[in-house]
DNA sequence: CATTATCTTCAAATATTCTGAAGCGCGATC
DNA sequence: GATCGCGCTTCAGAATATTTGAAGATAATG
């Protein structure tokens, strides 16, 4: 079995030309690589230099020297490709997230994470809770940034930030004039508008309104076209309520401990890849800086 | 420094599943093979697969699966093609012939030699004798088919066969009528042309001659064309003579010593490379008896 | 929970590769 | 044309690397 290093030595004398040059190049001696070069005539079964003196290559030889020299640049380049793979330089990350935080924090740290990662493809996938845990439970996700699962999940959950939620509704509305904090009742009395991020919410006060509820509407967008119009209120966390269009606030609720807990999701039963390990260690390094920075009513758990 | 055989370890492991298997197919033991591939994850910097059973690869292992095996494939078929270059069953031959023999002898030999070397590539190249020693003194051509060199050459001259001088002229003329032998003062008397077969020839009474030749003519077709108008005659190898014109007859010399030693010429300076070799050895070997199949007047030295 | 099958570890055995000294051969030099 | 010097080869022993076999560890199976 003719041997990589075998050929390496063989594409070095070639190049230097003669033995000793080689040798040296090689951290080895003369009579190493004579012997080396010996066997590799002896196993491709031909010359591979003319006379001893290793300055001319037989046709054998030249041919040798041509294809050896792009088979070794080949394995070099594999191994140093899967070393940067190793080392996260290179790779493929999917990642889903709720669209909040796809919005409002990814675009911030995705480049940052990309610059020096030329073979770092990221795909990112923006759904509900919902989806985005179901997307990293069967692998379609590496990771997945959401609220808390409520139920128990085969996906690991590590807390990131959490924000507070808010009571989005029309400008003219009764709640907004008053100026005071949202209750409950409040809220049933304007009809409550489910949604998505609401789904995490496990606040009994909550659950008994939810109840009464009617509608749930997934898309953000029509949600917020719907309290516009005076249908109804809804709930949203305040990352995601941080762009409203004209005519639609947020009010504070009364009740203290309406949080949603936004975290990492991952597979525990499955090794990540190295970007996504190394995504991983750089979401919880960067997200609580970033969390504290953008002065959003966002707080660190 | 991973070497491929720690490469082609992991891959059997990685396709058996197992090490038990893996260890009986590259024979070893498993313990060998446990080893390796702990050494391997070592210096790639990571888990290969997830578990100590070796069934599930981590995304470095799959990664470095899928490259791996197509470097190793590819390392496997350049080791071969290096072999097949040896055993002569690829490589590119360039031969240089006399149109004589590039016309009559190398058609029915190429074809067998070309046959079971699917990956052999020659090219034929044809011109007179003295191209032909350029060719091969100049390396242009590995090897080249030509009457016996007259001056000395750095070219090897190996003789396969000879074949006598007749003399070509007009089936009307005075010699052809008069039926008999022909001598140096008949080929005065009509007119003698030179060409680049006559080249080769020393003896003394055609020296005379031919020193009154006003004509050289290189390409045959056109020194047959001048033959049949009458205007002179020429003096042709047999083999040369095969084809001839209507109205065109090859006749016999009086002087016996008139032939033509064509043999195979080779560059004695420089290594023939493999196919070149067997090229050799498959014409030195087939010509004589392709030349007495032949039945022309054409004789082994 | 025991049983079996597989994997890892370790020290000794084996195989491979390297070294340094000595000899050989070719070309340069006198 | 003898001698010298440089570089290549050869060889035996030394240094490395790899493999083995036995024993202990760890996971799957019933």
């Amino acid at each position: 079995m003719i041997k990589l290093e075998t050929l390496r030595t063989f594409v070095t004398v070639a190049e230097a030309g003669n033995i000793k040059d080689a040798a040296e190049r090689l951290c080895r001696t003369a009579s190493a690589v004579s012997m080396t070069l010996k066997q590799l005539e002896h196993e491709v079964g031909g010359a591979l230099f003319e006379t001893d003196r290793k300055s001319s290559l037989t046709p054998l030889g030249a041919f040798m020297l041509e294809t050896g020299r792009l088979q070794i640049q080949n394995y070099d380049r594999m191994i140093d490709g899967i070393r940067a793979y190793a080392r996260n330089r290179i790779g493929r990350l999917t990642l889903a997230s709720v669209p909040s935080v796809a919005v409002n924090l990814v675009p911030s740290l995705l480049p940052r994470f990309v610059l020096d990662r030329p073979g770092v493809e990221i795909e990112l996938l923006d759904t509900d809770s919902r989806n985005v845990l179901r997307s990293v439970e069967s692998g379609q996700a590496d990771l997945g940034i959401a609220g808390r699962p409520l139920s128990r999940t085969t996906a690991a959950f590590e807390p990131l930030f959490r924000d507070r939620f808010k009571v989005i509704c029309n400008a003219g509305c009764d709640l907004a004039a008053a100026g005071k904090l949202v209750d409950w009742a409040d809220i049933e009395n304007q009809g409550l508008i489910l949604n998505g991020a609401s789904d995490t919410i496990d606040a009994p006060g909550y659950k008994a309104v939810s109840e009464q509820a009617s509608m749930y509407v997934r898309n953000v967008t029509s949600l917020l076209a719907l309290a516009k119009s005076g249908f109804g209120v809804t709930l949203l966390p305040a990352l995601a309520a941080v762009d409203l269009p004209e005519d639609v606030v947020a009010l504070d609720l009364a009740e203290e401990n309406m949080w949603r807990v936004v975290g990492l999701l991952s597979r525990s039963d499955t090794v990540l890849s190295p970007v996504a390990l190394a995504f991983r260690a750089f979401i919880l390094d960067e997200v609580p800086k970033l969390v504290r920075t953008l002065r959003l009513e966002v707080v660190n758990p």
